[in-house]
DNA sequence: ACGACTTCGTGAAGGCGTTCACGAAGTTGA
DNA sequence: TCAACTTCGTGAACGCCTTCACGAAGTCGT
């Protein structure tokens, strides 16, 4: 107000945008898409809040540092908000996706309708498996592993997806940012180290799952099954290792 | 003191372990598990940081959390450590985990093995299909969605896993809850509610991409569609938003 | 036109988590 | 034994995110 406004027509924001707030605009994209489908025209923060499963004064203020969409005294218009939401999140123009390891998962990931749905197109399938070349997997074939230069200065891809077993992960991770992908979703149960200017983000599924165990051992506080206290002398982990290879192989795909 | 203090030999914290530290906790032992396989008895918070991915002081603050279980001048017993997260976990007693939804994901989740390596077990696997129905998945067979009930008074699950259609994923979930199922890992793309004292994690994969796409987004403004190709690859910090003419094309749900 | 009502946008306060810095407590070597 | 060194454990400062509370700005009914 006292200060002098930048009158640009372009949105100059600095980058405003908190990485929390980031986080839950998939989850507002999911919940206006649902609306617009509907053809409901305006939203409360109230209600976006209720159906995204968060509070109403986080929606304000996440909303608010995209700029005013909101009418006081009326809502939010849904059109606006989702096409406003759409191009924060880089969705106006589909993101081109690579995936690397078409194994268990990626095979699943792969046929997944859910990217296509919003925005993602993948358009290359890669394994260094011979058996799994030429399958044919939701109209994308799979190629060999040594294409992947080939097609990411081909199709332009940014994004890679890693789902292969934890110990190729790093070295395929390597070769991705080589040929010019700067973002990573990796799947592999491993910590990948790549150079400033590439993101990563990982999906751990049995992290998950070892996340609730903990809340669910607290629910029902360790019952001690033969009245004996909790004092093993060997290892609690119940890993059925049948043989020991050197490193470890813990989790990854098993096919 | 003020309140009778049990003095049981089993540690009976309360819950002084923040959330954040528990969700680093999965990561410690990996990291943890893979050293033991190749005999390293003792590690420092700096290595294990490393190898983990994180800062040495946030890996003390977060073992600080569980007791005191390192040594000074030293580091941590590997093998303590190890078996003192697993209990913190609740991975003691392998948990129990029953999987509804064999479609795409559900399918890959059924078979993956980095569940078993960790402790999880899939004891039963639940779809409504009835040409799903006693196919064989990773030695579990598919059963009607009928037999959830019977299945989890009789195999004491206390974890779910809903793999279904987004548009199935709440009655699905209100079943489990009712059956008694405590802890629910959702991969629908929708909000489930569940009462008070139900856990419930959610991932969605496309939730992810749509992250790494916002951070896409800033690298490289988009606008010029044909600027510069991969020779500015790397930094691009002085991000300019141009307006873009938003084409908001997001499509609906998927399956 | 205008008061009543609804809802957004936002400063301020509070909470949680990370990072820093350093004393405490152990080991190692002579 | 004792000094030098390593590393843990932790109080304190800092920053990010959430929550609260309320003014601002619009709509609606009469």
């Amino acid at each position: 107000m006292t200060e002098l406004r930048r009158a640009a027509s372009v949105v100059r924001e600095r980058s405003p945008v908190p990485e929390a707030t980031v986080a839950r605009l998939p989850l507002y994209l999911r919940v206006l898409t649902s609306l617009a489908d509907r053809g409901v025209h305006t939203v409360s923060s109230e209600t976006l809040a209720t159906a995204a499963g968060v509070t109403s004064a986080k929606v304000r203020k996440d909303l608010s540092h995209l700029g005013s969409y909101g009418t006081r005294g009326v809502g939010y218009g849904v059109d606006l908000l989702l096409n406003r939401i759409a191009a924060e999140l880089g969705l106006t123009e589909d993101r081109s996706v690579l995936l690397v390891g078409v194994g268990n998962l990626g095979h699943a990931l792969a046929g997944y309708g859910g990217f296509q749905a919003r925005g993602f197109r993948v358009v290359a399938l890669l394994d260094i498996d011979p058996c799994r070349i030429g399958e044919s997997i939701g109209g994308v074939v799979v190629r060999p592993l040594d294409e992947m230069e080939v097609l990411v200065e081909h199709s332009r891809v940014t994004i890679g997806v890693i789902c292969t077993p934890a110990t190729a992960a790093q070295a395929v991770c390597d070769r991705l940012v080589a040929a010019g992908v700067t973002s990573i979703l990796n799947f592999a149960p491993t910590v990948l180290s790549v150079p400033a200017g590439v993101d990563v983000r990982k999906v751990d599924l049995a992290v998950e799952l070892q996340i609730l165990s903990f809340h669910e051992a607290r629910k029902r506080p360790a019952s001690s099954p033969d009245g004996m206290t909790r004092a093993t002398a060997g290892r609690a982990l119940p890993r059925t290792r049948g043989g020991g290879p050197l490193v470890g192989t813990t989790g990854g795909e098993a096919s």
